[in-house]
DNA sequence: CTGTGTGCAAACTCTTTGCATAAGT
DNA sequence: ACTTATGCAAAGAGTTTGCACACAG
């Protein structure tokens, strides 16, 4: 999969697959991938794991999550598909529902194409 | 407005409001519209263009709009509407169509409320 | 061997903050 | 007068980069 992707496969680019696309879907910052490297006994520089996130996202293996703010988010799952955030914890998840679509859109302008269409349905706590 | 708003009309605040409002529905980040001010003699420093920013933003005269990324862009239209994000271009714009709609979204998960639904529809360059 | 990847720390960008000064009411 | 806002510079968070060393092919 890294070599078909263009990446050589070393071992903290392998390991750090693993703990990626080791449990389902998921959606991670570097710190967060860093961290939990770490837990794991996996030697790896903050560095890397930001190279890696890039690189795995350049080669179509992740996609970027664009939520405003500081922090980048990466998801393992690269199909079309949508996000929660949820303010209050600061967290992304995917939307369950895979017919939410968005209608209604105009032809884009001149020279220009659709490269994707990201939604993101923010939630905050229910006020009681 | 700004007294409604619980904002003291201060010049500096006057002053950017009138650059922002004073021309239509504008997306800015911080240095721009610092720039903007520089431009026109304004004296503020970028600090309080941040403060400003983010006090407009709490008291509903402007919203956040998500990219992923560093920056953060501000948008002077509050209303429910939807962005182009121009990446080679790294510019935003408003979708020019106001019967966009997101369809098939599930119920909000328990304790919890939609509080807003984000669309941006990312444009590349085509491909010739 | 040759070239690419890694680790470290330093550099960078964007944004926020602390504190003295200035301005609004 | 009293309070809140401003400006500056310094601190902070997140991310990138330069360079020597290590490792994959």
């Amino acid at each position: 999969m890294l070599r078909k992707a263009g990446l050589r496969p070393t071992r903290q680019r392998l390991e750090l697959a693993h703990l990626m696309y080791g449990s389902g879907d998921r959606h991670l910052s570097a710190e967060s991938l860093h961290a939990e490297a770490s837990a794991s006994g996996i030697r790896v520089s903050l560095a890397t794991v930001y190279n890696t996130l890039n690189q795995f996202t350049g080669a179509g293996l992740l996609r970027e999550v664009a939520i405003e703010g500081h922090k980048t988010y990466f998801d393992t799952n690269t199909s079309n598909h949508y996000h929660y955030y949820i303010e209050h914890e600061g967290r992304i998840s995917d939307i369950p529902a895979d017919h939410v679509k968005v209608v209604g859109l105009p032809e884009p302008p001149d020279g220009m194409q659709i490269k994707r269409v990201d939604v993101i349905v923010r939630l905050s706590r229910l006020p009681e």
